[in-house]
DNA sequence: TTTGCAGTTCAATACACCTTGAACAACGCG
DNA sequence: CGCGTTGTTCAAGGTGTATTGAACTGCAAA
């Protein structure tokens, strides 16, 4: 994977830890760890991806696949899958650093990515599968002979203006909550 | 339970259904079960609640318990908390019918009061106990004593904004999707 | 070529939540 | 009172998703 950023060399760099010594994190790092990790419930997210991402957002420096690692209880299987599902999210990107040839990771603070990507798959495409489903439904309700016409004429007009109004509001979320920082 | 609304009885009641014979939905009617179904389990809700809902929305009459038992293959349990949740939540109301000592439930298709509840328990709530997690976080960090000083409060302070903004706007959310029908 | 590090894959497992069904309560009717 | 109807509760079981860990690839240095 090709680096999205090119950094200067860092002091204090985070190589030379090991996979079997644990990483420290301060009292408030954990706590944004796991703020996080509840958000991305909150979000339909797993926890480990959570975790992921607030270990990398609260770090001032980037870190490795093996710094996420060994900073949290969790198995390398987890961290390459999080990795992986948080950068096609685009909630954080990979930096090169000088001299290391391992991937480095930072977080995104321009949330307007990250905020483009779920509204987009929680969101917005659920609504559009939903109205295919509907408007298939309306199409067979049309030709067929069912009890209750008026009745159901007037349910699924209903369920296609709650649609219909959802979509035209999701750019605003997205706006919304996509302004800088 | 007393009901929220008194209506006149009903030509074409409910009545007279027994438990080990389905009640049979028209091919729309189940497909509003469906959608309502797959709409809840993206609101977080389970699949059974939105199930329930689906047949209490997709009904011309008011229906019992032993209805939605019978319309759908569900147990007694999943109805019984299932209609509960429901209620709690503003999704449908008892009406009562003369003649029929049976509570009888309405969708609530006033989509406000069911938007604040969904709003209410899915947004407000986490957002709100996560806001209060975030000052104990900072209180600590105020009187600690950690590394990183200045980039940790830089982090706390997005997080806060962000928190702020989003409870901002919740309303706002709650206002747009509750309107009228 | 061998050794060790960096990271990926995926079948098996663990776990959380949903659902069930049987036992139980409350009510009205004969 | 006895009995059927209406519904509730909750422990036990089932289902789907998250997580693990061991085997694997690819790369670079020795």
């Amino acid at each position: 994977m090709v680096p999205d950023v090119l950094v200067a060399p860092l002091a204090g760099s985070t190589e030379g830890y090991s996979l079997t010594e644990p990483r420290l994190l301060s009292p408030t790092q954990r706590e944004i760890v796991r703020m996080c990790a509840e958000a991305a419930q909150q979000f339909g997210l797993s926890n480990s991806v959570g975790q992921i991402f607030g270990v990398i957002y609260g770090s001032p420096l980037p870190l490795a696949f093996t710094d996420v690692l060994t900073s949290l209880k969790l198995s390398k299987g987890s961290v390459s899958m999080g990795l992986r599902f948080l950068r096609e999210l685009g909630a954080i990107k990979v930096v090169a650093v000088a001299g290391d040839r391992r991937e480095l990771f930072v977080a995104e603070t321009e949330l307007r990515r990250l905020m483009a990507g779920v509204v987009q798959t929680r969101l917005r495409e659920p609504l559009q599968t939903g109205a295919q489903r509907l408007k298939a439904i309306e199409d067979r309700f049309a030709t067929g002979d069912e009890p209750d016409r008026e009745f159901l004429r007037q349910r699924l007009d209903s369920l296609r203006a709650w649609h219909s109004k959802v979509l035209y509001f999701l750019p605003l979320v997205q706006k919304f909550l996509g302004a800088k920082d």
